[in-house]
DNA sequence: CGACAATAGCTGTCACGACAGCAACAGTCG
DNA sequence: CGACTGTTGCTGTCGTGACAGCTATTGTCG
């Protein structure tokens, strides 16, 4: 590495990185998406789903902790909890000390899933990450959190 | 790395990577696209729809090659192109040999455009990978495209 | 030629994300 | 107490993605 910051997107760069939804970055992360959610198509839910499911059952809590938890906004998290509860997986119920929060509550039949969501994860991770060594995944998500760290800071 | 076969995903792994939505990849590769779509919105273009001005001003093309190429299928690129031939920025032909086939072509409105939108894609490029050497960047294009390749592959 | 499989696009449906705007409620402070 | 401000969740809108099913054509082959 020479002395200077080398800009590696200035010049005659990996657009492909940055291209568009083709972006391979963005391609892993949305073919990682539709394998898992194909792992769980039997149970009927999407890796969103599950990943709250997973989530609220390890401890009660609100759509406003578990948005940034899973990625999205709070809109998205009304509607993620519209369909887990019309699944019946899931209750809202109103927060007593503070009527304008919720507790997502995680029902019966949501917790007898659990036990079987948990391990699609592993296996999933387990074939996207087949053949690399551990220092690589080290590796690999360091950079992942260098870039996110690029992208929300700098205006 | 030794011998056996790591399995990175198998034991006490970074399910981050891989756990819903919030995934780190996922979370990367939206966010980027986020902030390219941030940096496109002064000519009311997604990073989507600009990425298939550059392609389709590079040379003629047809829906069916443009899919895999922005990373979607043949339904979303009939949606894409109808918001695009909307904008006027693009027109479809029937293809004349092959009457199956359609011929996107860029409109001079939308030719006026690409000039603009391509250092976009650089600057986001350069945003993204702020810091990194480009040994490093070398190095997260192999393992992205080794994990594309380890989705794809097995079932 | 006539049946048939394959290909290219289109449409309908569902689930996200991002964003903006809104209503209820909470906390603070004059 | 009463206005102000911030927080929380909800709703509406737009743009993807993934999938399945349909139609128009092509190309192939008996």
């Amino acid at each position: 590495m020479t002395n200077d910051r080398r800009m590696p997107g200035g010049d005659g760069v990996p657009i492909q990185l940055v291209l568009g939804g083709g972006s391979l970055l963005n391609q892993v992360g949305r073919e990682l998406r539709t394998v898992v959610d194909g792992m769980l198509a039997p149970y009927d839910l999407t890796a969103q789903q599950a990943a709250l499911l997973l989530s609220a059952a390890r401890q009660e809590t609100s759509p406003n902790r578990l948005a940034p938890e899973l990625g999205t906004d709070t809109a998205g998290m009304t509607r993620l909890l519209d369909r887990l509860e019309a699944k019946g997986l899931v209750r809202r119920r109103r927060h007593p000390d503070d009527r304008r929060s919720v507790v997502v509550e995680v029902t019966g039949q949501g917790r007898a899933l659990v036990p079987r969501l948990a391990p699609v994860f592993g296996r999933a991770s387990a074939r996207l990450l087949a053949g690399l060594s551990e220092e690589e995944v080290r590796l690999l998500t360091a950079l992942l959190e260098r870039m996110l760290r690029n992208l929300r800071q700098d205006a």
